[in-house]
DNA sequence: TATTCCGTACAGTATATACTGTATGGATTT
DNA sequence: AAATCCATACAGTATATACTGTACGGAATA
């Protein structure tokens, strides 16, 4: 049998192991490893942590904390809270993270279509302008074929845009449950 | 009315400003913004393209589209085609867009998943052991927290793995049509 | 077989990103 | 009002990424 000691220095190895691996997938949702090995140290403090506690725990900056924190609390991941007699900012996990998913990362999505679309609808335009006025049948053709590869561009991100919107208004829990 | 030389010059503006946003918006498919306009630009050539065409066409080295072309062909948005008497590679775009989502950007987050999920699995049997050896109160308790939390990581990770699902087997298709 | 041509490995350079330490302004305490 | 404490802006440094040019091995041609 281990003594207390020993364990709770497994236990703390176990943490940092599962938090690595968490951190580093969270490339994925265009959040970066440092950032998420923040998170992850976040998530599994037993109350709210203060930017110093970050830092040492971490071994990094307070600068670093506090622009990371930032970029948590931005895309909904940490929650900034208050308790009595504290003047430090204190910060801890945001528990919904069918939620966060959304902010992260459907947010992103959202942005990058909508200008996607915005940007073709436009291009659109300008080519069906030159067609209407050209006489010169090679500028016509070339205009038509591009056209033609905007608007299978157009489709594309439309049903992109209604992936997204199946996350934005929830309705992607109709079809697979929280769990 | 503008002349032909114009219109041409006008609609070469038109595909680069076009390619652009495409290729600044695919940073969230994880594709770098070069790799991007590279694809923009085998997009709307009109004929298969040589390394030395596009390295010609973004004046970058054939190095570089030797390296990202890579990146489109493994990614499945781009395919090697053969045509008689010719030596060079040549280079077109893999018409199906929703194929390439899937292998693009499914592909990633199928893999962090599994990752997460196989981290949480292992993470949840060492906890359980420590739990079951344990004599130290503390410790205990500690175990026990930790694996309420990663319980519930493996619950939010099981969700994603059904809607990576989703897109997988192409279910996706019958609650969003193709356009 | 010798020559030419092609794609890419590799090493070096430039650019972008991440991180740190110091300085500062604002808020709280004394 | 003075002193203290806190978060962060900013500038400088280190690391990582992107890009280029040269060199080379393999394939096609002569």
């Amino acid at each position: 049998m281990k003594d207390a000691d020993t364990e709770q220095h497994t236990l703390e190895e176990i943490r940092t192991r599962f938090i690595s691996v968490m951190a580093k997938n969270m490339e994925v949702y265009g959040i970066s490893e440092t950032v998420g090995r923040l998170y992850g140290t976040v998530y599994f403090h037993d109350q709210p942590m203060t930017l110093d506690e970050m830092s040492a725990s971490l071994c990094m900056s307070k600068t670093s904390m506090s622009t990371n924190i930032k970029i948590l609390s931005e895309a909904n991941m940490v929650e900034r809270v208050w308790q009595k007699g504290v003047r430090k900012d204190l910060y801890q996990d945001e528990d919904d993270w069918y939620k966060s998913f959304t902010t992260v990362f459907i947010d992103r999505w959202r942005s990058a279509t909508n200008a996607n679309l915005e940007s073709a609808e436009h291009t659109k335009k300008e080519l069906q302008a030159i067609l209407d006025k050209t006489n010169d049948s090679m500028v016509y053709e070339k205009a038509a074929t591009d056209l033609s590869r905007v608007e299978k561009a157009l489709d594309y991100y439309a049903w992109l845009d209604e992936i997204i919107h199946l996350f934005e208004t929830e309705q992607i829990f109709d079809y697979v449950n929280k769990k």
